[in-house]
DNA sequence: ACCTATTCATAAGG
DNA sequence: TCCTTATGAATAGGT
């Protein structure tokens, strides 16, 4: 039986597996269509994905330097004395005395951010830095309740996975049992009825025991209130 | 009547009326599907196109400048390849890696106390990057109370030394003024008592005049709400 | 990864 | 550019 295809809303993909799922289908997808577009009518096109999980896609129709220098041409506000000038800084300047300058100023920066060597900042700075680490915290607040909204849908759906086996399992053994009262078998072993279903319909709380386990990573060890943002 | 359709090969196509036609359809069509793509699957998506005749058309989940400059740190670690090959075939190369290495990870970390790229980080590791943040905004937000309040304060003694300083001068005009008396040395200027007294006590606030200033570069420049935190 | 029913995008024509 | 329609392409849901 294969694809009882329905419309999707366009909004974010709750469930894990299938928000990945439809990411890596739709990337290709867009890919193509990219690819297409450029060749056939002859136009540059840059394209550029980062997957939720930070992995870096991406397409352009000649080089992505050059189509983004001619982005930041075209966008003729602001950021061409900083960002163009970072960029070329690092194309052509690769050494080693600018590695370890960039490395102290980023080794500064973090000790700063959590709230060391903060003396020789402006107060002007350190207000930038609390608005910074304000939005940084926020984020990291929705990203966590995020993850665990997740692993709770994650850990459901596999919770109803088995149930419907778990009842589909149980009516097979009812009717061995039947199947087997009929040809008058004598039977040791005893199926018994209400426990096999209490342990399916009470099963609120998926136990850890190794049986229920179906082989996923998945892992909830938070020992953290659970909701703390909002 | 209405189309008839066949599959088109993917090759630039030469009808210049065609070409513009299927330009601006596919082009609606590529930039609904990066949308769909950035809101269906959480990701962030930068698309540039520019047509034959040059114009611009562009995408972006988020900014465009944060998603270029997301793409340059991404590249900037797989540089090595490309800048490495031309210049360093020298010994301190494996030195120079190490360095590349470790900016890698701390412009990484940096990026993530911003709130960018969690997804790959645990629920543990958020809970930790979350205390991190919360710990380095409480030291930032007493470093800045204290910081006004050292301003405060020293504005404060300016302040007074400039009140005895003007009541030194007072008591000299006063006595210069009595010897004159007794001199009985006829003045066109008159330095009127009430008046210079007043401008003294009380100057509550400072006037920004040029002779209270002594020279100092201390300045309060805020433009922000003192104590906006708790 | 593969399959299929279904929705979606779009070529052609007006 | 917009509308319409027939058709090829993309893809959601399942295996």
């Amino acid at each position: 039986m294969a694809g009882k295809r329905e419309r999707i809303a366009i909004r974010r993909i709750d469930n894990l597996a299938a928000r990945q799922v439809t990411f890596s289908k739709r990337r290709r997808g867009l890919f193509k269509k990219a690819e297409e577009l450029s060749i056939l009518c002859d136009a540059e096109v840059g394209l550029v994905v980062f997957s939720a999980t930070g992995k870096l896609f991406h397409f352009a129709s000649s080089s992505m330097k050059q189509i983004i220098e001619r982005y930041d041409s075209h966008s003729k506000t602001l950021l061409k004395s900083e960002a163009t000038s970072q960029r070329q800084s690092h194309a052509d300047d690769s050494n080693c005395a600018r590695l370890k300058e960039e490395l102290a100023e980023a080794s500064l920066k973090l000790r700063q951010m959590r709230g060391e060597e903060l003396q020789s900042l402006s107060v002007q700075q350190l207000q930038e830095l609390e608005k910074t680490l304000e939005s940084g915290l926020g984020s990291v607040l929705k990203t966590k309740s995020q993850k665990i909204i997740d692993e709770i849908n994650d850990l459901e759906r596999k919770r109803m996975q088995l149930i419907e086996e778990n009842a589909r399992l149980k009516e097979q053994v009812n009717q061995m049992a039947r199947t087997e009262m009929q040809l008058g078998v004598d039977s040791e072993v005893v199926y018994e009825e209400g426990q096999s279903s209490e342990s399916v319909t009470n099963a609120s709380y998926p136990r850890p025991s190794a049986d229920t386990d179906d082989g996923s990573d998945t892992s909830l060890r938070l020992g953290l209130p659970l909701f703390s943002a909002k």
